[in-house]
DNA sequence: TATGGTTTGTTTAGTCCTGAACTAAGGGGA
DNA sequence: TCCCCTTAGTTCAGGACTAAACAAACCATA
């Protein structure tokens, strides 16, 4: 029998797949062009993927001056992805169609320092899995706050979870016998932007977190760095005092002591704008009653972290600045603070850097950790390594299961 | 009559090329796996290269448990570039051999600021051109301190030589009728680091220029770190105070009115430390003769550069920083206020990133810019562009000039 | 002095991809 | 209506590259 050459790691097939589902239907001389291909191989890639079922014709678009284009679309029940995201009181989790739309979410208590956490979580994964969409599965994406050695193998280290070295994905892909991809949370944002939000039209950005902690992802020439140890954007160690609160990480000085949530409402507290044991909400409340105090820990916090991003646009020159995080819901109070501070300490010919603030909703984060599954075709430099070669498999093995021995 | 295949841009053979030229001969084996290319290929480009008499084969190399390697060597007479520094108010010229060893240098008084001063810079070029050696001249080389928007167009703005988009890049070619490259210098002394310096067993690294300004040049995976504006780098005006002098950036607190070596003069001229005309080397001296307010001076700066840099590291996880510009030469002074500030602003888990001071010579800058030229055939982003395939096309030329029509 | 192990280098068959020439399918102006 | 222009998509010849098998040249050990 006529047996396809062969299921091999075609990165090529796969961009057209991350490219149709981040950016919608396109013609295959618009994939050419976008990817960088010549029109001759988009015509063969192209009658593999529909060959595949991968794939349909759409309807014809008006012409544009020329023959009309035949737009080529994703069948969207050639797959789904699961996103985690994991915290040291709970785990979120999404279900994602390969168009990269959220079908379902879920959200677990969990315990990030008990001993058995890997195998709770791999239980509760088995779970939501379970309920979903009859799909085949990719691959589960997990976002992690703290460093990871690389997405494929997924050991990380993190003083939020108090996790040292701790193999989670090597585990659930043994628990779940599926491809895992694992990943500093803020990364994985990031790359969810680049995909599908404000960072789509830009190849050089930050992408800054603001929540308990302060964040930062670096996207540069469409490709997230990383640094020597995957520790790369922790810009809430940046010295910006001589002196101040001790931070987690054992310094005086560091941005995160002054900026994060808990800084804010650490410092409301010691100002008794708010009642000792009250939280951010109750600080917000303050400042949109209008309460001068509470909107000055606000403004001060804005103008810290005003100029050290200025500083951090100097050094990378990005394109746009793009805040995320729970922290962006509060951005009214911040901005007041950080507008005049950021442009004032910027040099003239940075000064017009665009800054966006994301729409922020609370599966954001799960959502982001699913995209590590759903971006793996755009790694062409291998960053996912065999995990990524997996996905790739899979999402080309349900179009033509007959063919597994 | 039997015409070669073509003179093509082959990005592989030039790899070879640059490899052999920055770190000496290698076998055929040694090459495919440092530039992850099958031996086969390896075979086929290097019969190429030997027939065009760009390669020769060297002696035997003592058996390492099989068969020996036959080592490959650059032909020294295959070609040769010519770097140039630009400054305020001198330039100065190197010019290497293709193997990155420095031939000859000369400088000479310039006024960037004079209305022909491109002409100028031409002429000057053109006589020293005329007194090297007889092998082929592959490119000039440019470094610039200021933005530049592109190696390959080399259109500059300059703070520093006051200048607004001038371009010197495209000047330079029609005087001269030859390839330019032009870049920022910080940027191509980076360059050169990475290809005959400490940069060579490192990826990621940060390299900072100490002199009449501060500046970096950031190298991730091996590549240079442009920015959306080409403008990455400018740590001279990270926010480190809430006051100071005024910038020539127009902002105050900028990092490069404390540490440069104008600040550090402008300092002890204010303590009355040195005579109100004395500069840098007056300091300098003052500070060898055990000057405690001069060591002091020394002392302050280092501390605020030490704390500027570890916010970097924590920011980019570089592996190594590495020391470089006319300023490394008081590096004794510096290093009393930045070792412990340094170290005491990093995290624990960033603490041990070494720092490395480079050795410092005259035609450092120079030889970097000339770096450009020999770089380009590691340019396999095609960041040179057009200038890049001529400098790629001059060096096949000459060793098949019968072919040119 | 065989014999096997190891590393280097070459040959061969075949894959991936591109450039160039081509066909297909529309629009607009004389 | 006919002709030319533009854009979309296909076919085909050929170049770049690789994997795999092979040949070459050395060492170590029995």
């Amino acid at each position: 029998m006529a047996i396809r050459p062969m299921a091999r790691t075609d990165v090529n097939r796969s961009a057209i797949l991350a490219h149709l589902g981040a950016h919608g239907p396109a013609s295959r001389a618009e994939l050419a062009r976008t990817l960088s291909l010549s029109p001759a191989l988009m015509t063969q890639l192209t009658k593999d993927l529909l060959h595949d079922g991968l794939l349909r014709e759409l309807e014809h678009q008006p012409s544009q001056g020329g023959r009309p284009a035949r737009m080529l679309g994703l069948v969207s029940s050639a797959g789904r992805a699961v996103g985690v995201k994991v915290a040291s009181d709970h785990v979120a989790f999404v279900e994602v169609g390969i168009d990269g739309i959220v079908l379902r979410t879920a959200s677990e208590p969990f315990d990030a320092s008990a001993t058995t956490m890997l195998m709770t979580l791999a239980g509760l994964l088995r779970s939501f899995i379970a309920g979903g969409s009859s799909a085949p599965l990719l691959g589960i994406g997990v976002g992690v706050p703290g460093s990871v050695d690389s997405q494929a193998a997924g050991v990380v280290s993190s003083t939020q979870l108090k996790w040292n070295n701790v193999p989670i994905g090597a585990t659930l892909r043994r628990e779940l016998g599926l491809p895992v991809l694992v990943e500093n949370n803020v990364n994985a944002l990031a790359m969810a932007e680049r995909l599908y939000g404000l960072g789509r039209r830009h190849r050089n950005f930050l992408a800054v977190t603001i929540g308990t902690g302060i964040g930062a992802a670096i996207v540069i020439d469409g490709l997230i760095v990383r640094g020597f140890g995957g520790g790369a954007g922790e810009i809430g160690h940046i010295p910006v005092r001589d002196s101040g609160p001790r931070c987690t990480c054992g310094n005086t000085g560091c941005l995160e002591t002054f900026v994060s949530e808990g800084a804010l409402v650490a410092t409301a507290r010691d100002r008794e704008i708010i009642a000792p044991g009250a939280g951010i909400a109750a600080l917000r409340d303050a400042a949109d009653r209008g309460n001068a105090d509470a909107i000055a820990v606000f403004g001060e916090a804005g103008h810290l972290l005003g100029r050290a991003i200025a500083g951090l646009v100097h050094v990378l020159d990005p394109e746009i600045v793009i805040l995320l995080g729970e922290g962006t819901a509060d951005w009214g109070h911040w901005s007041y603070g950080f507008e005049p501070a950021f442009r004032a300490a910027l040099m003239p010919a940075r000064r017009g850097v665009p800054v966006a603030v994301e729409t922020w909703q609370d599966a954001s984060w799960a959502q982001g950790a699913a995209t590590l599954v759903l971006a793996t075709p755009f790694d062409a430099e291998g960053i996912a390594g065999e995990q990524g070669d997996l996905v790739r498999q899979r999402l080309v093995q349900q179009a033509s299961p007959q063919e597994n021995s």
